[in-house]
DNA sequence: CCTACCGATCGGTAGG
DNA sequence: CCTACCGATCGGTAGG
């Protein structure tokens, strides 16, 4: 019971945390507007984190795995490529709309994470990067889809995922599905 | 001479804070770093520009206007809505390539900058959608362009185009702008 | 979880 | 353009 009301309220302040990077950027918000906003004392929030540097982590470390997991279950399917690229978009699409505060702050802040952490962080997002390209050759080799580069395409594509987070508020995750997939499927067809 | 040195060393302290805040963040860095930077003492800087965010205000605003005049360019002749788009991404391209700092600190810092000139900044940047906006409608209206949404297929292109100054530094402009215009450009097109 | 507090660093000024 | 310095704020600790 004590533990489970412990990490009830680190996990209240690990939320609060990822609302105020993502309003403020993470330099900008300090220990004491936390405080004040979860109703504590600047320093009582340090009997349930460590540091600043640890809200970081785990707010971007959480969304890092979100993706990694996702990316493994699509991968290891037989869809065709164009489909595991409609599966990705709504991978994205549902961390998003599961936690806007987290999923920004993990997409503009991560630079901020302590060294060791940062490592990790880009290890994962390597790997991603990695599987995510193999899907777009396996795509481009078996004639579906026509490109030049690779690399940019995929951070083409990345990017458009990542810009519907600012559309969580404004429309429904249908809405943001359907026209991301119709735009990306049309950009990746042979004419 | 005198004069045309201080204006000089001003651009020379603007050009290095452009560089700063882009490595570091606008907030992680400081005036102690941009001082070591250009080789003078802290209080030195001062002689130069008046605040911190002024420096922040010159390399944002300088970017907006960049925008705002190459749009004007492009709305005003009579290109079709095809060719329009694509002489965007080329404005996009040229301002990247041109100073890429200056444009990735204009692009993710934006929101530290002080009241006033923030209020200017959005005026320049909702202005500046309402006639991208236009010319995706009008596309869309002459039966050119497929899409629901403009204001989704807007941001979509927006942060497909502000990737682009990650290229910057892999890719020939050329190849760049190519494969983001046949990208787009397929993204719009009607099946 | 609070009171009390610390050392470090910040943006910026005074005065020359 | 420098020396000297200030008030504010920061992340974090000691001790209860």
């Amino acid at each position: 019971m004590m533990i489970a009301e412990k990490i009830s309220k680190k996990q209240i302040i690990i939320n609060a945390a990822a609302d105020l990077f993502k309003d403020k950027g993470y330099k900008a918000a300090s220990i004491r507007d936390l405080a004040t906003k979860v109703g504590l004392e600047p320093s009582s929030i340090y009997s349930h984190i460590k540091s600043k540097e640890d809200l970081l982590s785990e707010i971007c470390m959480g969304c890092a795995q979100k993706f990694t997991e996702g990316m493994a279950q699509i991968s290891n399917t037989d869809m065709s490529s164009r489909k595991k690229i409609g599966a990705l978009i709504t991978l994205h699409l549902d961390i998003a709309f599961e936690n806007l505060a987290s999923i920004t702050v993990f997409n503009d802040e991560w630079r901020y994470l302590p060294d060791s952490v940062l490592n990790e962080f880009l290890i994962l997002r390597k790997d991603y990067e990695k599987q995510f390209k193999k899907i777009l050759m396996e795509g481009k080799e078996e004639g579906k889809f026509e490109f030049q580069h690779t690399d940019i395409v995929f951070n083409v594509i990345i990017k458009t995922l990542s810009w519907s987070y600012a559309g969580v508020k404004k429309y429904k995750k249908e809405e943001l599905q359907q026209e991301l997939t119709s735009f990306i499927s049309n950009a990746l067809h042979k004419n």
